[in-house]
DNA sequence: GTGTTTGCAAAGTGTTTGCAATTTA
DNA sequence: TAAATTGCAAACACTTTGCAAACAC
């Protein structure tokens, strides 16, 4: 068996965006990319974190989830205007978003394509389009 | 002239909307309703109301921006994770928005829609689709 | 008059920052 | 050991709230 030193792939990932694998951002990173995508905020990461009994302050929860997100290793997803959600997922696709639950579901890219492009304001040019489908639990 | 009485229109609309036509409201109104759509913040309808020598607390335009959203008269709009802004068209439409300016513009809906509806996750149901196009200055 | 609304100041939430101590390479 | 990173606490931006004074009906 081949490179089985413990979170090899994980250290690549970061030595990749150039962060130094330092004992909290190996935590995190391990926390966010071991099992599929994943969707956290701030807040919930470091829960997560504490109750797997890696120590880390929340302070650099937030400076690490912004370092990842400028490297692109995470994309940051607008739902709420008072919280910043980041997805593992940093390929083009959009989102529910339950706002009882707050909880983000990805809606793969397929599933959804806009019939025609909207024409910008003079002067803009189109960066980035986000669909937010809002939904709440159903009735039945 | 019938009904020439000054706000006569405003004053009918927040008596619909059950709220009593104070000083205060009735200037928000005034600013948000007169001409044509737009977009504030709390900060921003504030501080339009002061240059026009409207004395009115910063805590009152964010109540009256809750209480307008509540019944009706405004809608509120998420594209920045720090700000809440509000719409006066309060039909089904989508945005273009610009980071770098934080200009807000409407998407006529007819302009846009989308090819496919994705079935939304289990147990819940669609409540509300929201497009942003998010735009920066065009480099030409 | 009675119940509503206002404004202030204080509290609250989510987030960022300055800096000394620690860790990494 | 030099440079990067961390954790804490303080600062921040935006928003909400409690309550006495002011206002609408």
């Amino acid at each position: 068996m081949i490179g089985n030193r413990p979170y090899s792939a994980i250290i690549e990932k970061l030595r990749a965006a150039k962060l130094r694998p330092t004992r909290q951002r190996l935590a995190l990173a391990r926390l966010l990319f071991t099992d599929g995508h994943r969707h956290v905020t701030a807040e919930s990461l470091h829960k997560e974190a504490l109750s797997e009994n890696v120590r880390v302050s929340l302070a650099t929860v937030y400076n690490t989830l912004h370092q990842f997100t400028r490297s692109g290793l995470l994309g940051e997803v607008v739902v709420d205007s008072t919280r910043a959600y980041f997805d593992t997922n940093t390929t083009h696709h959009h989102h529910f978003f339950c706002e009882e639950t707050q909880i983000l579901h990805d809606i793969p890219c397929a599933d959804l394509s806009l019939k025609y492009l909207p024409t910008p304001p003079k002067g803009m040019e189109i960066n980035q389009i986000d669909v937010v489908i809002r939904t709440r639990p159903s009735a039945d």
